[in-house]
DNA sequence: AATTATATAGGTGAAAGCACCTAGAAGGTC
DNA sequence: GACCTTCTAGGTGCTTTCACCTATATAATT
């Protein structure tokens, strides 16, 4: 596997230097002591781990990007590595075809994910963008209500609301309320933790 | 180029049959009457465009997955068009080597994203995962502010905390008046508010 | 005509949080 | 020893929210 990416990166005129190193500290060692743009990383490389060694990259600061290389799909993993910070990760079946690619993105400050795991990422940001109406019972709000909550999400109390709406603080009450009950909640301040939670559902 | 693809898909076996529309209108006749498996779109489409089809077709509640294919590395449209449901998106530059892999993982439920684009993927993730040593004065609390602070996050009361934490209630009170004025804090609320916003920030 | 839903407004009492105080105990620093 | 910080605990007064009431005007529905 090395040897055939080696051949590959050999063979473009853009890298300058291309050093290797055995495992995780090794090659930690060599990235403390010198500046590299890159690191080609195997994930589950001896010694540290390529996790270990992008977070010890990481703390320490060393301004070197780090792609990674796994032979495995696994959804955890990638989400650790993202969330450590990688640039890249490449899934080593698709490796020699888009190491290239994968690294004139990320040399010029970019990201390269080979696409078989790209769905992960999609997964991830669609979780959070989940439509307002997948939470029960807010379909049952009437138009003032949704009025009000709205504003108590951007974290406004009944008397300001009362003021904007030119309407009685207490009738601003009487909906937080009646929108309590609608959604089911009580407890101190439930409507306001419901509407914070849900701040961008509420648009 | 669609002869190219075409090409491409009429050599694999798995692909029954592959039926083609000169514009988003006929595109959304054809799945409106027929049930495909996958519609690949043009997003620059003459008629309707790429992305007004998907929204159509997902209002229509039609299960077609859709892959977009596209020319220019937009980020805007390429948000719009995840935003929308899109299935999978393909660079055209690359829409020959990968529509097969690509095809593959929307059938079986997944996403494609052409690796030159996934970039604005992690851009997305990652402004939301910002770390809390952005926000400014967190460095400041102590060790026992920033455990109430937590326990804030997770919406329960001063007196909650007081109890799990086997403390006075007052004591709860006066660690939130020292945060609120570490963190630059004041009006009603506001603390909850902070924490509230924060929460994923706050581990 | 009667009913229902909605928006409006008010009353009362309780719980929670905020702001501003004091103060003791324990720890480290100069 | 004097000083500072942190954690602890309490007091007082105020605002906000909550929960549970009543009540009127209006519009839509039956």
């Amino acid at each position: 596997m090395r040897k055939g990416i080696r051949a590959v990166l050999e063979d473009e005129p853009e890298i300058e230097r291309l050093v290797e190193a055995e495992n995780g500290e090794a090659a930690f060692d060599k990235l403390n002591k010198e500046v590299f743009d890159i690191a080609l990383v195997d994930i589950e490389m001896p010694k540290m781990g390529g996790i270990g060694l992008l977070q010890k990259v990481m703390k320490e600061k060393i301004k070197t990007k780090i792609v990674f290389l796994t032979m495995h799909k696994d959804k955890d993993v990638f989400d650790q590595a993202m969330n450590a910070g990688a640039s890249g990760y490449l899934l080593k079946e698709n490796a020699v075809d888009d190491i290239v690619e994968c690294l004139h993105a990320v040399q010029q400050g970019g990201y390269f994910i080979s696409p078989a795991i790209s769905g992960y990422l999609v997964q991830r940001l669609q979780k959070q963008a989940e439509p307002l109406s997948t939470i029960p019972y807010v379909d049952q709000l009437t138009n003032a209500e949704r009025a009000i909550l709205k504003h108590i999400a951007e974290e406004k109390t009944s008397q300001q609301i009362a003021d904007e709406l030119f309407i009685s603080p207490k009738t601003v009450e009487n909906h937080r309320n009646n929108i309590s009950k609608k959604l089911h909640l009580s407890g101190t301040h439930s409507l306001l933790k419901f509407a914070l939670s849900n701040k961008d559902l509420l648009k």
